[in-house]
RNA sequence: CGGGGCGUAGCGCAGUCCGGUAGCGCACCGCGUUUGGGACGCGGGGGCCGGCGGUUCGAGUCCGCCCGCCCCGACCA
């Protein structure tokens, strides 16, 4: 390509609203516009780039037995009727009507489709396994995109739908991603941790999430590096650590002016926040059928620890959790700073005229465990001491509600756990019967019974890989692709004075044989300064650049340079292609060496 | 959805407090000079100052409503 043809151009300055790196630096080399909040076109180099990880993805995913198809992004929303997700999924869903009033649905993942797809065509054991992906546009109208292409609204993806006959077959499958995944993400020069995740809107049994450690992550990750414990702070166990049991005590009625945060009242109690218990209220949506529900959850937990409000969502199958105002608190006799288990009758509440939402109570599995707890009174300005779960209070659930925190035990080895934050690139999910189930995709079995489909689901974003790389691959002059995923191999930079016409024959002439030989070439062969030149080829990042110039054609050569490293170094006109060829060949074994086996952690 | 910020030329910004015919740098076009790390001279083009309404003789500037974009949080893959 001769950049004096090129279409993108490059920016001097980021527009001031790119703040992460990887969004600057790809606005300012041209790789991406943006069109609205969380919508990018892909300009020329950026869809070079797409295209090499699309076909490194397919490569791996042929590899597993994957066979590509491509699904509509328009579907009908009876298919998610049937799955109930359209009533599942709230606004991140973009619906429309089509002109006969139709309900249609922009697919923001292809489940139902490829359900559909397997309910029709499936009718034996004998046509499972089956693996089928495609690459396609997903539109999920997210609340808050961010960060360049992090998080966006519409994007590309990647996502591979497995099928089985039994769940020793789904597992196989699973397994086979897990490592096809760290393949592609290691070719593809991205640094990238797998770690036990919620299943989310997915619903199913068990997923990972392929997470590229950064600062500029939204989510929160624990590892332990005793034992490599992993996971994703939503779903993050932790131990616990256990007060003795003791004699339960008479309650107490004290005065605890002013003490409407746990702080507070442990100050002036002169306790410790693990002595007491702390009282969150939230309104759930839980789904009953093809209706959602209101419900008013009163959670319980120990002073000292804090709600996550994942864990508390899938106790209660909740689709969605909100805090509760103080009225809603106050409905149920509760006082908002003084609120309290204790007197509140689970059994006597639920659709009466005082309280508009039915009641949850729902306490941490820590609290049956924790003796003579000091809890509100739901009088503002009291406390009660010696709360004791079980014979004061009971609730309707017990689970794991709270969140794991930096320092907190491993859940499998006891050894502080550590947080940092990552993005998520890639995910896997082992689906099960949810959606076979659901719309009924079955087969007949050898045994002659029809059993449902057993189903995987595995996605990884393109657009936001390409911007974790940028991320992960660049110095204060911009970005450095690696080998795999660069646009082009390597960057010609002709430095043409006045009287060299000689130069510019000689560079025409490299551009030529350069992509005779196969390689790739962006040419600059523009009327430009040879510091805008250089800046340009720094900034858009190939990994390697030849310049030729009067000055090297004096010596008979042209002057290599790696973007990954400072030194220069001349190569004869003669050797030019041979020595590209092998310092391409040195960059791409260098990425292999990276790919790996990952040992498999459940 | 809550909190904060910002919308003036392709990009970065000034001008808004205190109303009086819209500016700077880069980019872009023409001519000439220049060519190893963001060159120089001369001459140019480009703006419904986010939108609508109001106040005023007069609004980029004041008032109201709306829209868009960014950041933090909630949420989400």
């Amino acid at each position: 390509m001769r950049m004096s043809q090129m279409f993108s151009q490059t920016l001097r300055e980021a527009p001031g609203d790119a703040e992460t790196t990887s969004h600057a630096l790809l606005l300012r080399a041209g790789f991406i516009r943006q069109l609205a909040a969380g919508i990018f076109t892909a300009m020329p180099l950026a869809r070079r780039t797409l295209t090499r990880l699309e076909n490194i993805m397919r490569e791996e995913m042929n590899a597993i037995g994957g066979q590509e198809i491509t699904m509509p992004v328009v579907h009908p929303a009876e298919l998610w009727q049937e799955t109930e997700r359209w009533y599942q999924i709230g606004s991140e869903m973009g619906r429309f009507k089509d002109k006969n009033l139709r309900d249609m649905v922009l697919g923001m993942t292809h489940e139902e489709v490829v359900t559909d797809l397997a309910r029709k065509e499936i009718q034996s054991y004998r046509q499972l396994p089956r693996l089928i992906y495609q690459i396609q546009t997903k539109w999920r109208d997210d609340p808050r995109p961010r960060a360049g292409l992090i998080r966006v609204r519409e994007f590309t993806m990647k996502d591979s739908y497995s099928l089985d006959a039994d769940w020793e077959g789904l597992d196989k499958q699973y397994r086979a991603h897990y490592q096809a995944y760290f393949n592609i993400f290691h070719r593809c020069g991205l640094p990238v941790i797998a770690v036990k995740s919620d299943v989310g809107m997915m619903g199913g049994k068990l997923a990972h999430e392929y997470m590229y450690l950064t600062p500029i992550g939204e989510d929160t990750l624990l590892l332990c590096d005793a034992c490599s414990y992993s996971a994703n702070r939503q779903i993050a166990a932790f131990r616990k650590q256990a007060a003795p049991m003791e004699q339960p005590l008479p309650i107490e009625k004290v005065a605890t002016p002013e003490t409407k945060t746990i702080a507070a009242l442990a100050e002036f109690l002169s306790i410790p926040a693990s002595r007491t218990a702390k009282a969150v209220f939230m309104v759930a949506k839980v789904p009953e059928g093809q209706v959602t529900v209101d419900k008013l959850v009163f959670a319980v937990l120990r002073g000292d620890m804090e709600l996550n409000e994942t864990k508390l969502a899938n106790a209660l199958k909740a689709s969605e959790l909100r805090p509760a105002h103080d009225e809603e608190i106050a409905s149920i006799g509760a006082v908002p700073g003084y609120a309290s288990p204790v007197g509140i009758d689970p059994a006597s509440l639920g659709y009466s005229d005082q309280t508009p939402l039915p009641l949850v109570i729902i306490v941490d599995d820590l609290i049956p465990q924790s003796s003579n707890l000091v809890a509100g009174a739901n009088e503002a300005g009291y406390h009660l001491r010696n709360v004791n779960y079980g014979r004061d209070y009971t609730a309707h659930l017990v689970a794991d509600l709270t969140a794991a925190r930096d320092g907190d035990g491993c859940p499998r080895c006891g050894s502080p756990l550590r947080t940092v934050r990552g993005v998520e690139v890639g995910n896997i999910f082992k689906l099960g019967t949810r959606y076979s189930d659901a719309m009924g995709a079955t087969f007949l079995d050898k045994d002659g019974k029809e059993k449902s489909i057993i189903m995987g689901s595995y996605g990884i974003g393109s657009g936001r890989l390409m911007a974790c790389i940028a991320e992960e691959h660049n110095d204060e002059n911009g970005l450095i692709w690696p080998v795999t995923v660069a646009p082009y191999h390597v960057h010609l930079v002709a430095l043409v004075g006045k009287d060299s016409e000689e130069t510019r024959q000689q560079a025409d002439k490299l551009y030529t044989d350069l992509q005779a030989a196969g390689i790739e070439v962006l040419f600059d062969d523009r009327d430009e300064s040879p510091g805008v030149k250089f800046n340009d080829a720094d900034l858009i990042g190939l990994p390697v650049r030849i310049t030729v110039s009067q000055r090297s054609l004096q010596q008979g050569s042209v002057e290599f340079k790696r973007r990954d490293r400072k030194e220069k170094f001349l190569v004869s006109l003669d050797a030019a292609i041979s020595r590209a060829q092998q310092e391409l060949d040195t960059l791409r074994s260098e990425i292999q060496a990276k790919v790996v086996p990952v040992p498999y952690e459940d």
